[in-house]
DNA sequence: TAAAAAATCGTTTTT
DNA sequence: CGATTTTTTA
């Protein structure tokens, strides 16, 4: 190691004089402010290398990236400027997966045991469900996603259910505890831990002891953290404690950029930065080597809308580029064909596809282009959208081998007992346990002494006790098989795959398509390293996200959201569906504070782009099924005009849209009217965009041939709903069979209600 | 119990 | 519209 000390100027050379502080700062905090494109995980990268090359040693490095592929990219580089064995030695990998490692090996401490489940949203919400069921809460006028969303957000910042207990006051947040409470126990006793778990019960860890923490800040000497704007507060609180003794942190992040507020984010973490470290030293890199000039002067031009950011002054070097271009299509159908029909010019032109990159706002929007996609043949690959590993028959499988794992995981349980049929169903499993609950023993022992139970049918009982002797018989095999023959056997006898091929559809034929994948993957794993075991696979599938597999080698347009695309780059960057109500998305016109995260994310979809950007736009697009006018992005209108290559800007200014809107909707209303289906009135989704107000509008074209009951609501009427109660409406939207109304009810906050359904009684 | 039919929802974004 | 959940029926 010490023989390669005099090529740090080689390291250093290539870069410019605030990269090169930032690589040499070796001891002491350092907050790196890095704009868009401006090299920073390549500063990272240095750094790292920087430290082994002056004596640091690998394992005391510890560098948390937010995928799991930049730590994999972060560790191919380092290997490639020093070796391979430094690099495999540094702790690279996000939050979750370094901190899973830990616990695993440190899971007694904390009262759970080293096979612990880990849980994605999925399981979590229905564990949610359960326990919604076991406290008899109505899921019905309670959301499970709902309460989902605020015990996670609650767990985000530190917040236990006793301190959300002393904030509660609304009957909705009052269920959330008791959910809450509940919902930690069952985590609890099935020995799982969720996400936000793997990084709540590490601050745990931490405080324990002294011994322990000092054991991890000698440990992890040197830390480096990357997109530290996107850090939430439980993340900020580890980094904190590590750091403490040797104060050797470096965080690198742009504000600019941050777009995970909404999961927990704080901002305050990088502006406090240099309050808690008040000896630190900030770097600014500003220059960015990514793209155009024409590209970063409209980036700043949106940006600058924003009031909440730090001062910075993006600049470049790079030539000054092609306009942008603005293209306004008539529906997302023709936006999807239009884009294909872009990609070919340029792929014909003679630009890779694998340089191309289509961005969306919401996930639902891939299908249109895909399919335009395949019909032209063109090579695409998706990224993110439903996982591989959350494909319900790769959960199925993996659930028998967490299950033989984890015996305490009921979820897996539950999932795999009656799939395929056993003829265990409901009834028989609440039975089970019930049982299990009156005797105080898990689910899956009373399983295996299902004949000591009066409640269960004999059918049932003998097909518990053969499921539970299946799985021990596995079980034992541990030790003496090899993971992947043990999983695989497992998998067959199951009748899984039997089941699949019986049935025999299209549907079918992929998923067992799809488990084959997974058995094939797992031998590769297994052959790779005789030291793993199935607790080790389980660890990576259940932390694992389509992104990080990504294959460059093939020559693909690349599908993905916009929040997905963070920390990429292409030459073409093509973003679909600029659009009022879309992006930015509908929610973020109440709050400022949304609209502005919405405006970072449109700021990180612009500078992906090295060369040249393509924006569109619809004028209508089908949304819950029905077609809704849209209007183009505000977003549009804050890059300088003369930047874009904007035919139909005009339509932006005159206000087309709105001054149309009334006529399209009768001319939409006539051609819908053919159809004698419950359609008949074209919805109006996007009414709060719109002008006019909404009752007169229709009242006036539309004859009122519909019997409705409602019809005479009005904005500030008191209701009586029968399972809501009494509430107030405060908005009203849709027309004909379509009609809504949006009611603020005392007992369950606001709701929207389609009035044909509702069946709102006037009180007052 | 399981399959078929009907009803009810719901859309951000993801480690 | 499509996925998922609930209800009905065999």
């Amino acid at each position: 190691m010490n023989k390669k000390i005099n090529t740090d100027i080689e390291i250093l050379k290539s870069l410019n004089p605030e990269q090169q502080k930032a690589t040499s700062h070796i001891n002491g905090p350092l907050l790196i402010i890095a704009g868009a494109g401006s090299g920073k995980t390549r500063v990272l990268t240095s750094r790292v290398v920087y430290l082994i090359k002056n004596n640091v040693l690998p394992w005391n490095i510890l560098a948390l990236t937010f995928t799991n592929k930049a730590a994999k990219e972060m560790k191919h580089r380092i290997a490639e400027l020093i070796d391979l064995q430094s690099a495999d030695r540094v702790w690279a990998g996000t939050f979750h997966s370094i901190f899973a490692r830990i616990l695993r090996s440190e899971a007694e401490l904390l009262g759970y045991n080293p096979y612990f489940s880990i849980y994605d949203a999925d399981d979590q919400l229905s564990v949610i469900k359960k326990v919604m069921d076991l406290l008899q809460i109505s899921k019905q006028q309670y959301s499970p996603q709902a309460i989902r969303a605020v015990i996670s957000s609650n767990k985000n910042k530190m917040m236990s259910w006793r301190d959300f207990l002393k904030t509660a006051d609304t009957p909705f947040d009052k269920k959330v505890v008791e959910v809450f409470k509940e919902y930690e126990l069952y985590l609890k006793n099935t020995n799982a831990m969720d996400f936000d778990d793997l990084l709540l019960n590490m601050v745990k860890l931490l405080s324990l002891s002294n011994e322990i923490l000092e054991k991890y800040q000698n440990k992890f000497k040197y830390i480096l953290v990357d997109e530290y704007q996107d850090t939430n507060r439980v993340q900020y609180h580890i980094l904190k404690l590590l750091a403490k003794a040797h104060q050797n942190i470096c965080v690198v992040g742009d504000d600019a950029q941050s777009i995970y507020r909404w999961r927990g984010a704080d901002i305050r973490n990088i502006l406090d930065f240099q309050k808690d470290y008040p000896h630190g030293k900030t770097i600014r890199l500003e220059q960015n080597y990514r793209s155009t000039k024409t590209i970063l002067k409209a980036s700043n031009s949106v940006i600058k809308n924003n009031k909440n950011q730090i001062e910075k002054a993006l600049w470049t070097e790079n030539h000054e580029g092609d306009l942008i271009d603005v293209t306004e299509c008539e529906d997302d159908r023709k936006e999807a064909e239009y884009i294909a029909k872009q990609v070919m010019e340029k792929s014909n032109k003679g630009l890779m596809k694998k340089d191309i990159a289509v961005l969306y706002r919401t996930n639902a929007q891939s299908l249109a282009l895909e399919n335009s996609f395949r019909m032209r043949s063109i090579p695409y690959v998706v990224v993110g959208g439903l996982s591989f590993f959350k494909r319900k028959e790769i959960k199925d499988v993996l659930s028998y081998i967490k299950l033989l794992i984890n015996p305490l995981d009921n979820e897996a349980l539950i999932r795999i007992v009656n799939e395929p049929p056993r003829g265990l169903g409901k009834t028989s499993i609440d039975h089970l346990s019930a049982f299990g609950r009156h005797k105080g023993i898990s689910l899956f022992e009373s399983f295996e002494i299902a004949e000591q139970n009066p409640n269960l049918q004999k059918r049932a009982t003998k097909a518990s006790k053969r499921f539970a002797g299946m799985i021990n018989k596995y079980r034992e095999l541990i030790s003496s098989t090899s993971p992947d023959v043990l999983a695989k056997n497992l998998i067959e006898e199951s009748g899984l795959i039997e089941m699949y091929e019986e049935i025999s559809t299209d549907d079918s034929s992929d998923r067992l398509n799809n488990i084959n994948q997974l058995l094939t993957d797992m031998s590769l794993y297994f052959n790779s390293n005789d030291e793993l075991t199935l607790n080790d696979y389980l660890q990576q599938t259940s932390l694992a996200t389509d992104y990080d597999e990504k294959d460059t080698s093939q020559d693909k347009v690349t599908l993905m959201t916009l929040h997905t695309a963070k920390g990429l780059e292409y030459e073409q960057i093509i973003i679909a569906g600029m659009e009022q109500g879309l992006f930015p998305l509908i929610r973020s016109e109440f709050s400022k504070d949304e609209e502005e995260e919405e405006r970072r994310l449109f700021y990180v979809g612009l500078t992906r782009a090295k060369e040249n950007l393509l924006l569109t736009y619809s004028r209508k697009r089908m949304k819950f099924g029905e077609v809704s006018n849209q209007i183009p992005s505000r977003f549009l209108e804050e890059i300088d005009s003369e930047l874009l290559n904007f035919p139909n800007r005009r339509a932006l200014t005159a206000n087309g849209g709105r001054n149309n809107k009334k006529m399209n909707d009768f001319l939409s209303s006539l051609s819908n009217k053919k159809t004698p289906s419950k359609k008949n009135w074209s919805s109006e989704k996007k009414s709060e965009y719109n002008q006019i107000p909404q009752e007169e509008n229709y009242s006036q074209i539309n004859p009122t041939n519909e019997r409705n009951d409602n019809a005479h609501l009005k904005v500030g009427d008191k209701v009586q709903h029968s399972s809501f109660g009494i509430g107030r409406i405060s908005g009203l939207k849709g027309s004909g069979p379509k009609r809504q109304a949006v009611v603020r009810f005392d007992t369950v906050g606001r709701k929207m209600l389609m009035l044909k359904y509702a069946k709102l009684k006037i009180i007052e």
